[in-house]
DNA sequence: TAAAAAACCGATCCGCAATCGGTTTTTAGT
DNA sequence: ACTAAAAACCGATTGCGGATCGGTTTTTTA
């Protein structure tokens, strides 16, 4: 699960803008931050190897497009990294919210309104 | 921010039992694992030089400490490996609560509870 | 079907964790 | 204070994975 620099960046672009062929990503990077297509190609070929992206062939490329949402994908992150040290829920909570010092009260309020969400869901479906 | 193996193995040990000297972790990993005691001690030097052990001569050796409670150090997890991809906190927020679709009610009772925590610290602090 | 584009392969470089041998420094016992 | 043992420190090696790109094969298209 670990990410390279590029493939971060290449990643957060691809969310930003949809799906792209190896020719577009490599249009938006060059002049920024340099490499070639060959570069952004291998990247691109990695993060599909790793699943993080799909891709299809749109005429003549391949266009890539991200495998899952963001936050479905920082969700992920968040398991693979603290994995290895949380053996129950407990802990991973409480570092949510050590975290979470620094969210102001809104955040606060938007938090208890997506775990409000979240119990709406579960019963929905336990009810099926 | 990157841990490897050993490192994580490490400080979990040190985290449940305490301080230690290279000699003691060696010893408590010598038979699962295997390593030399070499091995320990320079895993011992990265995690220190990487601000996640204090170390502190205690009569012959020194005794190494974990340097943050887990919580606050899962806490930093969660950030480092989120950072480059959630430029505002909604992302983060998100994620969690996607992440947090396998909590049951038990522990969506205690978000809750922590969150109200976290309220209450912040009025603390803000009325100083 | 030939030129151009894209995909694929492989080599190299770099950074970092793991590993451990060997040397220096520190500690402790006499 | 001297020396032996222990601990700390240094440096070399290995292995892995991302970044980079040249070169070759495959695919597309005109």
């Amino acid at each position: 699960m670990n990410l390279g620099e590029l493939e971060k960046l290449v990643l957060n672009y691809l969310w930003s803008t949809g799906a792209a062929d190896a020719k577009r990503v490599h249009d938006h990077f060059k002049t920024t931050r340099g490499g070639s297509l060959n570069t952004i190609q291998s990247t691109l070929d990695r993060l599909h190897k790793k699943k993080f992206l799909t891709r299809e062939k749109q005429g003549h490329a391949f266009s890539y497009s991200p495998a899952m949402e963001k936050k479905a994908f920082i969700g992920a992150l968040i398991k693979a990294a603290t994995q290895d040290f949380s053996t129950d829920h407990d802990h991973l909570l409480s570092a949510f919210v050590t975290l979470s010092a620094d969210l102001d009260e809104a955040h606060l309020d938007r938090l208890e309104a997506l775990i409000k969400d979240s119990r709406q869901k579960k019963t929905q479906g336990d009810e099926k």
